[in-house]
DNA sequence: GCGATCTTGTTCGTTTAACGAACTAATTCC
DNA sequence: GGAATTAGTTCGTTAAACGAACAAGATCGC
């Protein structure tokens, strides 16, 4: 029951039945692959006729392409589609506080090449590094004419629909236009997205085939804590922009002063510095915090490594994490019932170590026995998730529903 | 970007651009009636002859009908539509702890006829009185053909696809079907909420004209405290159809006990019954809950009014509430970023009092400059705010986009 | 080996609705 | 009273879904 904007809204044309129905089809080939027609025809309880004409469509425009012919027990075979990924490629940026990473994929999350660099903190120097590395990137490879766009994600705050980093504490940027300065570089289109966010977006687009929830929550633990808000497969964006931070839900009024000025935020209590911190014995507080972040000395992974080995302090930091963590995301599921919960950044690691801590929290406060069933499901590092974020913010415009109404 | 539920998508036929248009039609009439054929051709930007069509089946079915001749400063002068609202009735129900609601009202919300009892735990005897009371409502006012169903709000977690309520502690149901009974024993269509989401819903449908934001959290504090999501013009209701209950997040792990069975929730520190606690001076408990329940004491409205008068701890009780409260606003507008926050309840008549501590907090926990203005509005209790959700349970879907993809 | 049967995929005439131009209606201006 | 202007309708054109008929390719029974 949605309510049409009748200051932004999309009439539907005579071209637009072909233009959503062949979008569901490109969906479910893409689900489905390898499919025929007639399967086609009668998932989509249409006529094969029309059926045809679309896949005419697809065909000529090379979303999908036609396979071997299949066995069957009677009647003419039929014979098979697929959607086309692998030579449609897609440069993904991650850029972080320390280094950023480059990566070429194809539309499935296939990588081809990754590389990385010191991070740049001036924009125009970071574009002008970034331009560089594509244009070789793309010549080595050979992959000139078959590059679809660029994807972008950045530790801050992003208005998506302007290309504008709105506010990156991290790399020390606001109000900086990315998009166009990257597109002119390269002549490629260019999207940019908050890093949960696109986590979020990935898991919509390049989670395993037909795991698709379409409520769930992404949440990150890295240098800081951010959430990808999915609700009907769509990631919430908010009114300015800026949904998802809740890192900063206060948890407790005399906890550690927070990076954003408050005391007490759940970042200040499970951020990858916070943990480290409570490791060290220190109370978190933002000078604790950039010494930390120098990164010149132990890191998360090494607590992690030291708690498997037998560290009491080592355990016990990684426990409080993630008993608080379990407190922020009992939060999130009595306030937005997702289907359920992932998680990712290097505490993921972890896992064993932090999972009861988190479980006995989240089914203490859970306020149904459904709620309290939540998986919260763990994404390791290793999956690259921020750069599959960045590959779906290319990827995902192809396959998503036209807006009509 | 709305990624298409491959297991239950709704594909196009030749018949959805009119439905589609139709729907956007209707809806432009209704924000800016009285409206001629030639302006919906222009803000449509389609041609006339359509539009003459489309208004047309509006006609018929009853939708539009044609007002008066409109002055024109050259050419002929247009004939006005208006959308028709004042015959068409509604049954508002809103059943809360003490008493039950009964109100007959049209479309636009006008009120015809409100009465009341007091609620009646059993689910059959609560649903034999309704009906009785229904009918001779309806026969008073001779409004039998006329009414096109009923909506009615609950204080608990409601499925709205089935009509069962899973979980309303202060009525002690669990699993209780809803909607079939009272459709059986009226023969008009019923439909079932949670009373927060309904707020919520009659803000999207029944706010001031083009007050419409499509981003926002309606915030309800009274026996309770709810929220009704709003993302993109659509209440979120989550997986297991429990989103909003925002109340129990934990502000604070050595704050007063919950009913939920946690302690330091938001709830247990705003509610009507814990400001009441606060104020007589007890720490908030289920124990103390139950007994202020019964209700033949102070009430909230009386603590407001004393603090008018002068009350200091009445005055006192009431700011920490303001404060609690706004803490538990900052998660919200931290996390989803909506475009204002409405608040509901008795509370709202010591807005002044309150407003001030609420907006210290919200503002002290922002992340950004435009998350800090986040406009907290609240709704007096006079304008029956749940009475309004019921209505607009009827009256959404006549107006709601049609689903497609 | 050959026709019956069954399934896949295409073709084509029909129907529906948007589209757009032409037309009628009503009003003001000169 | 005619030109100009705006509102609203009519109708021929076009695009796309719909559905029936048909062709292609496979198995099965005798």
């Amino acid at each position: 029951m949605r309510k049409i904007d009748t200051r932004d809204f999309r009439r539907a044309t005579r071209a637009t039945p072909r233009e959503v129905n062949r979008q569901i089809l490109l969906n479910l080939v893409r689900e489905h692959q390898p499919i025929s027609r007639a399967d086609l025809a009668r998932r989509m309880r249409i006529g094969r006729g029309i059926v045809t004409t679309l896949v005419n469509d697809l065909l000529e425009e090379g979303s999908v392409y036609e396979g071997a012919l299949a066995e069957a027990p009677r009647g003419r075979r039929p014979k098979m589609l697929h959607v086309r990924t692998r030579d449609r490629l897609v440069i993904a940026i991650d850029v972080r506080f320390s280094r950023t990473y480059l990566l070429l994929s194809d539309f499935s999350g296939t990588q081809i090449a990754l590389e990385s660099f010191r991070t740049l903190f001036d924009p125009d120097a970071l574009l002008n590094e970034l331009a560089t590395r594509i244009r070789s990137l793309l010549r080595t490879h050979g992959a000139e004419g078959n590059c679809e766009g660029i994807g972008m994600v950045l530790p801050g705050m992003v208005d998506r629909a302007s290309g504008r980093v709105l506010n990156a504490p991290q790399l020390g940027w606001r109000d900086v236009q990315i998009r166009s300065g990257l597109a002119e570089r390269t002549g490629l289109p260019v999207h940019v997205e908050n890093a949960p966010a696109a986590c979020a977006l990935a898991h919509i687009w390049l989670g395993p085939r037909g795991s698709g929830s379409r409520d769930f929550v992404y949440v990150t633990v890295s240098d800081g804590v951010g959430a990808g808000v999915v609700v009907n497969g769509e990631v919430v964006r908010g009114h300015g922009h800026t949904a998802g931070e809740f890192g900063h839900i206060p948890l407790r009024s005399d906890g550690p002063r927070c990076l954003c000025g408050s005391a007490g935020c759940l970042e200040a209590h499970t951020s990858n510095l916070a943990t480290l911190a409570r490791y060290l014995g220190h109370e978190f507080s933002p000078a604790v915090a950039r010494e930390l972040l120098k990164g010149d000395g132990v890191t998360v992974e090494d607590v992690i490594l030291r708690a498997r080995r037998g560290d009491e302090r080592a355990h016990a930091a990684l426990e409080d994490t993630g008993r608080y963590l379990g407190l922020g995301l009992s939060i999130i599921i009595n306030g937005l019932n997702p289907a359920q919960i992932f998680l990712g950044g290097e505490i993921t690691g972890a896992w064993d170590l932090i999972e009861p801590a988190i479980r006995a929290e989240t089914q203490r406060r859970a306020l149904t026995r459904e709620a309290a069933a939540t998986p919260v499901v763990p994404e390791p590092a290793g999956s690259l998730p921020r750069l599959r974020g960045a590959i779906a913010l290319v990827a995902a415009p192809v396959f998503a529903a036209p807006q009509v109404g």
